[in-house]
DNA sequence: TCTATCATGTAAAGGGTTACATGATTCT
DNA sequence: AGAATCATGTAACCCTTTACATGATAGA
C-alpha cells in the first residue's frame, strides 16, 4: 500500500490527473503536444506507469466502453494517489534536487496549483530560491578553481550552469509578485 | 564492434578518459566532488558502463598492480572511441536534444576542448544558439494559448523554461566572445 | 583497535526505450 | 480503397539504482 518508491514519471502522472481524469492516450497526446514532453514519452512507459499506480491503489481506472470500439481505461486519482502527490509537492527543495534534475522543482510547481494555497506556493518558491542561492554560491567557488587551469570548456559549462540558476532566481521573483496579485484580486 | 547505442553517461566516460586516462574510482570521484555529478553517481553504473566500453573496444583498461594492493583498472581511450567521441562532439544540437534532456548541449561542449578546433566550437554554440531560438519560439506560442486559461502555475513554470533558454542564449554570446579571445591570443 | 577511506566490484529489482501488435474509425 | 489516426497495450533488451561485499591501508 505504501508508496514503495514512485519515479517522475509516476508523480508526474498522478499531478496530471488530479487536473482531471484522463486516459492513457490522453496523457500520450498531452506528452507529444506540449512541453510536458520532458516528463516521457512513449506508450511503452506510460501505459505500465498507469497500470502500477492503479495497482497500488493512488489511481482508479473506470472502463468507458460506452463511445468507443476499443474501452477506454479513463483514470482518476484516489484519495491515497492525493496523499502522495500532496507530499511530494510539499517536500522543501533540496541541493540534492537540483543536482539529480534542476527541473524538478518547477515540474513540481508546475503541478501544485490545486493542492498548494498561493500562500504555500509562495513559500515553496522561497525554498527553491535559496535553494538556488546556496547551490549557486557553491558552484562559484567551484568555479574559481577551474579558471585558474588552462582548460576554457570546462569552467565555460560551469558559467553556464551559474547563470541558470541566477536566471531562474529572478524568474522566481516574478513568480511570487505574480501569485501575490493574483491573491490580492482573489479576496 | 559498431557503438550500436551509446548512453549519456557512456558518452561522458569516454569524454572524460579522453582528457586523460582514469581508473574507475578516479571518476566515481570526480563525479561526488564536481558538478559533473549530474551525469551520474554511483559506482554500480560506473564501473559496467567502463567494462562495456572496453568490450566495444572504446576504451583500452591497463591493470596498474605495481602500487596498489587491489589491482586498478587504470582506462585510456582507444582510436575507436575518439572516433564516437567525436562523432558525438559534432553532432548540431536539435530541437530534439534540448526537449530529451536541456543539460546535455553544455555537457557535450564541455568535453569538446581536446576535439574541436575554436573554430569549430564556435560554430557548435552558434548552432546552439539557433536551437535555442527556435525552440524558444514554439514555447512562446504555446505559453500565448496557457495564458488564456485559469491556471496560473502551467503558465508560469512554462515561462521558467523560456527565461531558461533566452539566458543560455546570452551564455552563448560571452563564450563565443571569450572564444575568439583565447584564439586571437594563441595567434 | 576501530573507523574511515581507498578501490574494486556484484546481485537483485525494476523502470525506460524501442519496436511491434491489434483493430476500428475517419479522412483523402 | 488506402492511409492516417484513434486507442490500447505487450515483449525484449538493457541500463540504472540500491545495497551489499571485499580487503588493504592510514589515521584517531
Amino acid at each position: 500500500m505504501a508508496a514503495a518508491t514512485l519515479t517522475t514519471l509516476d508523480r508526474a502522472l498522478l499531478g496530471i490527473i488530479d487536473r482531471g481524469r484522463a486516459s492513457g492516450y490522453d496523457i500520450h497526446r498531452l506528452f507529444s503536444a506540449t512541453p510536458m514532453a520532458v516528463f516521457s514519452s512513449s506508450p511503452g512507459s506510460i501505459y505500465p506507469a498507469l497500470a502500477r499506480l492503479e495497482r497500488r491503489g493512488l489511481l482508479r481506472a473506470r472502463l468507458d466502453s460506452a463511445t468507443e470500439a476499443r474501452p477506454r481505461r479513463v483514470y482518476s486519482i484516489t484519495r491515497q494517489g492525493v496523499a502522495a502527490l500532496e507530499a511530494w509537492l510539499r517536500e522543501p527543495v533540496t541541493r540534492e534536487e537540483l543536482v539529480r534534475d534542476a527541473r524538478l522543482p518547477v515540474l513540481r510547481f508546475s503541478l501544485a496549483e490545486r493542492r498548494l494555497t498561493r500562500a504555500q506556493a509562495i513559500s515553496y518558491l522561497e525554498g527553491y530560491r535559496r535553494a538556488l542561492a546556496d547551490y549557486g554560491k557553491e558552484l562559484e567557488s567551484y568555479l574559481e578553481q577551474l579558471e585558474g587551469g588552462e582548460e576554457l570548456h570546462p569552467a565555460l559549462a560551469l558559467r553556464s550552469g551559474i547563470d541558470g540558476f541566477r536566471c531562474q532566481a529572478r524568474w522566481v521573483d516574478h513568480a511570487i509578485a505574480d501569485l501575490e496579485r493574483a491573491e490580492a484580486e482573489e479576496r
